[in-house]
DNA sequence: ATGACTCGCAACGCGAGA
């Protein structure tokens, strides 16, 4: 059995002790970790070094920046999205580990919608969809899991007309997802678990955990080939009920040896 | 209710997040 979980820790430093308790408990064979908000000279890496992780960082200073740590060694990294030389975001990393193709990804958010940050969020798309689809992965499982700061279907949130509008849950962003799926891949997470009420995604603000209003953005794509495997794919809800929580909580995913 | 959190920052309020 293979484990591979991904969260958005909003920022390593200020979540380190939870996730490393999580990371004792949980003991996750990969783990793809975004916004971690640190260069990768300031990557906690000797923490995780400790626990036999080895760790491949990407980060700038203050925002975003992802990380891909595993227990077997990392192979073959890509540490940023082909497509656009001038973009300096540290949005992406892939490598293989154990015979696995993985990435961890933290898709732009693209709010406010009239701004540059929403076309920015449907090229990225393009670039990632370009990058999957140009690249030869069918002969290993692919996992591309991370923040995609997509609401796929209205039952991935608690109340959709909340979110009519926002860049999340727009059309366009939803039909890029649906493009990424229509290569061949599978929303893991879906594929297991029907219906609402499955949340990645609490607000600090409004008590939104406290009510349950929550969104599903966090997921794992994965090829025909991780597919085949497929196993388990769990939230965990426990991190986003803990004092200094990230307001995204982990999500785990289980392939067959 | 023009709000509300939380992060990083050559900070001491602001931009960004979602």
């Amino acid at each position: 059995m293979t484990t591979i979980a991904t969260w958005n820790v909003n920022s390593v430093k200020a979540r380190l002790g939870n996730v490393l308790e999580w990371v004792d408990a949980a003991l996750p064979d990969v783990l793809l970790l975004q916004e971690i908000k640190c260069e990768a000279e300031a990557f906690p890496r000797l923490e995780f070094e400790t626990r036999g992780y080895a760790c491949l960082a990407v980060g700038q200073k203050s925002y975003n920046g992802v990380a891909l740590l595993a227990r077997a060694p990392i192979e073959d990294p890509v540490t940023a999205l082909p497509g656009d030389a001038e973009d300096g975001q540290a949005r992406y990393v892939e490598a293989t580990v154990g015979g696995i193709r993985v990435a961890s990804i933290y898709l732009p958010n693209g709010n406010p919608v009239e701004s540059d940050k929403f076309p920015y969020k449907l090229a990225w798309m393009d670039r990632l969809r370009a990058h999957v689809g140009g690249r030869r992965f069918d002969d290993m499982p692919l996992v591309l899991g991370g923040d995609y700061n997509v609401i796929p279907e209205a039952i991935d949130c608690y109340d959709p007309a909340a979110w009519e509008g926002d860049a999340l849950f727009r059309p366009e962003s939803r039909a890029k997802f649906r493009a990424l799926e229509n290569l061949g891949l599978t929303d893991a997470f879906r594929a297991l678990h029907a219906g609402k009420g499955h949340y990645t995604f609490w607000d600090y603000q409004r008590g939104a955990w406290q009510h349950d209003h929550g969104i599903r953005i966090d997921h794992f794509l994965i090829n025909g080939r991780a597919a085949d495997r497929l196993r388990e794919c769990e939230i965990d809800r426990g991190p986003r009920a803990r004092e200094k929580a990230s307001d995204h909580t982990p999500v785990v995913l289980t392939l067959e040896d």
